[in-house]
DNA sequence: ATGTCTTTGTGAACGCGTGCACAAAGATAG
DNA sequence: CTATCTTTGTGCACGCGTTCACAAAGACAT
C-alpha cells in the first residue's frame, strides 16, 4: 500500500468500514471490465478471482452496500457498477486543482485514468512565474497567486499536491483556506491539517523502502539465518548484488 | 494511504509487524532532518508529533527493534537514524530498473528522492524502440528486449512498472521469470505473481475514488441528511460545484 | 548516596478486519 | 409442486494493530 489515512481515527463513515472503502474501486474497475465485454452477471467468486480478493470479503464489503446478489446467480454487472459508482460518489463531478507542475505534475496532468469516472482537472497550478500560460496536457498552467480564486471559482474540493517537499505544507494550508477538504499529497512530507480534511499521501520513497525490507529478508533467509535471536544482522544481504557499503558503525550520511 | 500490500497474509517478518516496517520509513525521514540540523536526542513524543503518529505507537514501534532509547532523556538521533536504515536495508545498494518511460516513468527517474537511500536506478527501460537510446534523467532509455539482459546484469531485485495497464501483468512476469522479487506497480491492474514475489501499488484512481467518497459523505452531512436508514442516497453533494448529472436510474457508462 | 523527575518499554484491553463455514434464498429441472 | 443445486449473506471466532496506563529505568540535583 503506497498510501496511508490521516486522522479520523475510528470514525466509520456511514457504517461502511474504511478497508471496504479502499477496495470498492478494485470491484468497480473489474466491473468496468467485465461490462465492456458484456457479461451480465458475475459471481462473487469470478469477481475476487478478477480483483485479487477473498470471495467472503467481497461479499461481506457489498453486504455492507445492500443485498444487491441474487442468489444461486450472482451480481448484475450493470447494476452494481452503478451502485458503487454512486457510493463512491462518482455519479457526479468533482473538479480537481492540480498543484506543482513538475514531472510528476504533468505526468498526473496527463494520466488518462484522470478525467474518467467523474474527476475533471480544473485547473493546474505552479509557483513559477515562467510555467504561467504554458499548456500542459491541453489546460493552460496558471500561477500559485491565482490559487484561492481557481478554488472558489471553480467549487474545488479535491486538491492534488505535487510539489518539492519544502512547500508542500504552505500550498496545503492555502488549498484548506480556500475550501478544499480533500488532499492527495504526493510530496514527502507530513500535512497537518485542521479536523474535517482527509488527506492520502503517495509516497514513492517509503513504498520503495518496505520493499527494500522485505527484499532483505528474503536474501537473509535464503543465505542462511533463520534469526531466531533478536539480531544477528549486521551483514545483511549483499546477494549477487555486488557492492555491499563498508557496513561499519558509523551512522551513514543520507541525501535529501 | 494508497497502496495496499498483496499476499503473504499473516507471515510477520522476523516478528516486526508490517504495521510497524510502514511507518519505519516516516520516522526515518524525521530523524534525518533532525540529524541534519544537528539535534542530538529526541524524545517519543517529539519524533511522534514530527512522524504524525501517536507517540505510544512509536514507542512500541521501536520496541520491536530493541531498546534504543535512553529513559528520562529519549532516543539518540544518530543511532536510530543508522538502526533504522540497516533494519530497512537501506545500508546497502540497491539498483532498480524502471520499466515504461512515459510521463510517469520519465518523472519517476527524475524524483529526486530515488537515488537517496540507497536506491540506484540502473536502467530505464521502454517498448516503444523509437525511445531507446534516448537519455531520460541522464539516463539512456533501453528496449524491453533487452529487459532479461539487463535484471541480470545488474543483480536488480527491484522493478518499477510504470506502463499501460495493458501492458503491466506481462512485463511483470518477464521481471519475475528474470529474477526480480519486488515489484512497485503504478498501473491500474491487479498483478498476479507467484509466492515469495512482493507486490506493491500506487493507484492515483483508487486514492481519488476514496477521496470521493469521504467528499460526498462530508457534503451529504451538511446539507442535513443524517442517514440512518441503509440508503436516502440520489442526491448526494452537488455542493456548490455548480453541475449535476442527470442521476438517473440508468446506469451510468464509464470510460476507461 | 538518596530522592525526584522525566521518559521509556510494555502488559492488558479493546476494536477492526479477515476468513471459515453454514443456513437461507432463489433458480432450475422434473 | 417438490426436489436439487448453486450462490449469496452472515454469525462467529481469531489475530493484528492501537491505545491506555503504569512500572521500571535512568538522569540529575542535592
Amino acid at each position: 500500500m503506497a498510501t496511508g489515512r490521516t486522522h479520523r481515527p475510528a470514525t466509520r463513515s456511514r457504517g461502511i468500514p474504511e478497508a471496504t472503502v479502499a477496495r470498492l474501486p478494485l470491484y468497480l474497475r473489474a466491473l468496468t471490465a467485465l461490462s465492456e465485454r458484456s457479461v451480465p452477471t458475475v459471481s462473487s467468486e469470478e469477481l475476487a478471482a478478477a480483483a485479487g480478493v477473498n470471495s467472503a470479503k467481497l461479499r461481506k464489503d457489498f453486504s455492507y452496500l445492500g443485498s444487491y446478489g441474487t442468489r444461486g446467480v450472482g451480481y448484475d454487472v450493470e447494476y452494481l457498477v452503478y451502485q458503487i459508482s454512486r457510493e463512491l460518489g462518482l455519479t457526479q463531478d468533482w473538479p480537481v486543482v492540480i498543484v506543482g507542475i513538475g514531472n510528476l505534475g504533468a505526468a498526473l496532468a496527463n494520466y488518462g485514468g484522470f478525467a474518467s469516472r467523474g474527476f475533471r482537472v480544473a485547473a493546474l497550478i505552479d509557483a513559477d512565474p515562467a510555467m504561467a500560460g504554458k499548456p500542459v496536457a491541453g489546460i493552460a498552467v496558471q500561477h500559485t497567486d491565482e490559487l484561492e480564486h481557481i478554488i472558489e471559482d471553480n467549487g474545488v474540493s479535491i486538491g492534488v499536491i505535487a510539489t518539492p517537499a519544502g512547500a508542500a505544507q504552505q500550498v496545503c494550508e492555502r488549498l484548506v483556506a480556500a475550501g478544499v477538504t480533500s488532499i492527495l499529497n504526493f510530496a514527502p512530507t507530513v500535512l497537518s491539517v485542521p479536523d474535517g480534511v482527509d488527506v492520502r499521501k503517495v509516497d514513492l520513497s517509503i513504498e520503495l523502502q518496505i520493499l527494500a525490507f522485505h527484499e532483505q529478508r528474503k536474501a537473509g533467509e535464503e543465505t542462511g539465518h533463520e534469526s531466531a535471536a533478536p539480531a544477528p544482522v549486521a551483514d545483511a544481504g549483499a546477494v549477487e548484488a555486488g557492492r555491499k557499503g563498508p557496513d561499519g558503525d558509523v551512522p551513514a550520511v543520507m541525501p535529501a
